[in-house]
DNA sequence: ATAATATTCAATTGATTACTTGAATTATGA
DNA sequence: TCATAATTCAAGTAATCAATTGAATATTAT
């Protein structure tokens, strides 16, 4: 018999996901598994880390309840257990970036100078693609783009940006997302269509938080 | 030079945010700064921790960006950085709510069995309010209802309710709440109000979750 | 039946964390 | 000036964590 309380007992429950959000390895595990379900071994290609330790990273956050797991033969493809792991993902980014100076630093430098226009809030899209005047580009890599994507988004991944611009309505503003607030990948495309002479911006959102928020998606599958 | 990119060391940062809410007591100590700010040793005796102890995990909290203090005289005060770190709470709550079998069972065993009734919603809180047909009563402790209520709610702390029943408006539905969604004392009030024949319904939230949200709120200071 | 593949488990090591104890620091009151 | 109060710091101890290494397990292909 515990020897604290209900209240006590639940603290401890929830501390286990903390646990669980305690390392940046198993953050960025969550990230990935936030654009597609994955397997061990391309976690760890992901990650770079061993196949070994991401299998233990894994099983920590299958406890915490903050993925799940099903077996295919002899492979086990790993999820987010709901939206509601991205909502808790998004609000720790955000918490970090209104509170943590250390944060704030790293978007000045890294992000930030990179593009200083404000990315477009997800409402806001939403409304401008209802008016057509607008491209939308996925520029993650072809397997997260086919798990899912914004509706009428079209995937041109970063790498083959250069090679397939024709591919781009000529006089339209361009919007790229990719995985998230934090992933360079959109802030770079944003940046090789302005040198190329285009109207480019970025999505405030990755595809997670543009789902989780209950914001129209499709699948490619 | 740090020898990761800026992604990892934006993981590094958001994993602190982790490790400060993976620790049972320091969750309890930020459900308490949520009801009003505190000092040291006031939250050293609510949480039932040593003062040392107390001041440490206050650091830790600190340092990862979710209070801040600030000296009055000799005593310093800490308090929630901000309403985004009660919706980090919350969804942290919610994601435990869903995905963690023993939390489902804490909250089987010692909530709902309480009360099975469906909590009260905010929003339709607020709109029951408006039609004057209900009595809003805050039972935390004066201090707590002192540093911040919902608009118009009336305080009568758990331990004097049998005492000041005379208070309640006659023939009203009576909606209590206390200091969050797994508190215990709008589920004892209720019990007590069933019991001496009142129509009583918990809300959902407790006071910190009403005022993020941007509901009404007021103060007695 | 055997080899290969994918994954997980277990033990070890070094680092980190939580709490305790006692000391140090800072501010206030007598 | 000195005592008290409030808080923080530092060191020590035991427990926990992260990564590595090698072994074990389960499934599939030959």
């Amino acid at each position: 018999m515990p020897k604290s309380g209900p209240k006590q007992q639940l603290f401890e429950q929830f501390a286990r996901i903390g646990k669980a959000l305690s390392n940046a390895n198993r953050l960025e595990i969550l990230e990935f598994l936030g654009q597609r379900e994955c397997g061990v071994d391309e976690l760890a290609a992901l990650c770079r880390l061993s196949v070994a330790n991401t299998s233990q990273h894994l099983q920590q956050l299958r406890q915490a309840g903050l993925v799940t797991s099903d077996k295919r033969g002899q492979r086990v493809l790993y999820r987010l257990s709901g939206d509601d792991v991205v909502q808790l993902l998004l609000i720790l980014r955000r918490v970090g970036s209104s509170h943590l100076a250390e944060v704030k630093q790293l978007i000045h430098h890294y992000f930030t100078i990179k593009d200083d226009l404000e990315a477009i809030p997800a409402r806001e899209l939403l409304d401008r693609v209802k008016t057509a005047q607008v491209t939308v580009v996925d520029v993650r890599p072809a397997k997260e783009y086919r798990a899912g994507h914004l509706c009428g988004a079209i995937n041109i991944p970063l790498n083959e940006l250069e090679a397939r611009l024709a591919e781009l309505p000529p006089g339209q503003q361009v919007v790229a997302y990719c995985r998230g607030p934090h992933c360079m990948l959109s802030y770079d495309a944003v940046e090789k269509l302005r040198r190329e002479g285009y109207d480019a911006r970025r999505l405030e959102d990755g595809y997670p938080e543009w789902k989780a928020a209950g914001m129209p998606v499709e699948t490619a599958l």
